[in-house]
DNA sequence: TTATGTGAAGATCTTCACAGCG
DNA sequence: CGCTGTGAAGATCTTCACATAA
């Protein structure tokens, strides 16, 4: 549950509002200006008693018996996402996939802003990406200041990911994205959102282990059953 | 929940086995060979009740009084995950994040192993990235049956994104790591994971601007207290 | 008549607190 | 005595089903 203002919005409903966001950028650039719960929901993977109810906590903005406005929702979900205010990122370890984050297109879509770029290695200091010169992380506490940034996005080795986090927070960031595979220890008032790649893989794997479990036991049962076949009727 | 073999484990456990793993193998790699829930979960960034019913779902690992020997309960978690079979990825789309991806190392941890790199644009089929010559991607189903890929990271634009998955899917891979901002439709028995790079920013956004709201309504309160001192006393 | 907004029911997940075992 | 394993309580999230409003 997050305070926002005078309300109160589950966690797992500020998790989904991107979706709806982006499913409605989608419609808006299609031409289409109105649209119903059923095909918001259906273009954001989640059920539409789910959507209407993530809505209600936010206000009530659509007309019964007609849906929603795409324009005048999407504007007020963006607001309540506080993409109206500018959120001024720097990226920490620029490597395979610091560049990559760097390189990134889909910050544009408004609010966000790469403004420094920091790591460790000399080779790497100095070089350019994305149109922005890589500057040592020794300097982080003074760029943070210089630049103004709001948000870190951590692409470090995992090993100096804590101690670069608390420089961080020192520094009076206090929202943090990590590619960084470790759980970072952080005093509670710091909103850190963990992106795993490995361990989405691994998740995966499990559902593949699954399925293989039950098709293994499903043919197990098949040859109990052609071997007496007065077992369990089928029904 | 998520039948594994004879028992059922709640897909937000298995979400976490991940985090158990990698804390475990961290312990291991510095010879500890002794942990307790407390450790392992304040390692896991999670609380130790919440581990300990976790691995509950699995079996039973740990001794009473002692706690969970490192070795072990970390072949036991690996084996849940399906690490010991190997699981062949595809990765397409190889622009910047396909191409962080495909060098990116943290698939060696056991488990999975990148076998093939499939791209539109004719400018990138042909070169080479990890080792592995890029393919175009209309060959996809035939590499998919070539190479035995069993799981494929979607790394493709957004509006592509759909139609490359319902070919993945028709070529028999029921396991996607998405990148591209969009809900895929696909049938139930597909799994996917989606990773959302924007989406976690404006989650970060919507924090900041809680935070902001939240302050100035403190402020706010301090400067009625400040004009009128007899408002509600301190307790 | 149609599709939203929402109490209430149901499902799932987390935390507690302690019995049980080494 | 210490730490695991787990019923039961509590919190949170999702789904249902319908009153409500255009």
């Amino acid at each position: 549950m997050i305070e926002l203002g005078e309300v109160a919005v589950p966690a797992a409903t500020v998790a989904r509002l991107p979706y709806y966001l982006r499913a409605l950028r989608d419609l808006a650039s299609r031409g289409v200006t109105t649209t119903s719960s059923s095909e918001l929901a259906e273009r954001s993977g989640v059920g539409s008693a789910q959507l209407r109810k993530d809505l209600s906590y936010l206000g009530s903005f659509g007309t019964r018996g007609v849906g929603y406005d795409v324009e005048s929702l999407s504007a007020y979900i963006s607001a309540a996402l506080g993409l109206e205010s500018e959120h001024r990122l720097a990226i920490v370890g620029i490597g395979n996939l610091g560049h990559a984050l760097a390189n990134y297109s889909g910050y544009a879509a408004r609010g966000f802003q790469v403004v420094a770029l920091l790591d460790a290695d000399p080779q790497v200091v100095g070089t350019r990406a994305a149109g922005i010169e890589v500057e040592h992380v020794d300097g982080l506490e003074q760029v943070i200041a210089a630049k103004k940034v709001s948000m870190v996005v951590l692409a470090t080795p995992g090993p100096v990911a804590q101690e670069i986090a608390e420089r961080v927070v020192d520094s009076g960031v206090r929202e943090i994205l990590s590619f960084a595979p470790v759980a970072l220890q952080l005093p509670d008032d710091v909103v850190v959102r963990s992106v795993d790649v490995a361990g989405e893989l691994q998740i995966l794997a499990f559902h593949a282990a699954a399925r293989a479990a039950a098709s293994r036991a499903e043919s197990a049962e098949a040859e109990r059953l052609a071997a007496s076949p007065n077992g369990t009727p089928a029904r």
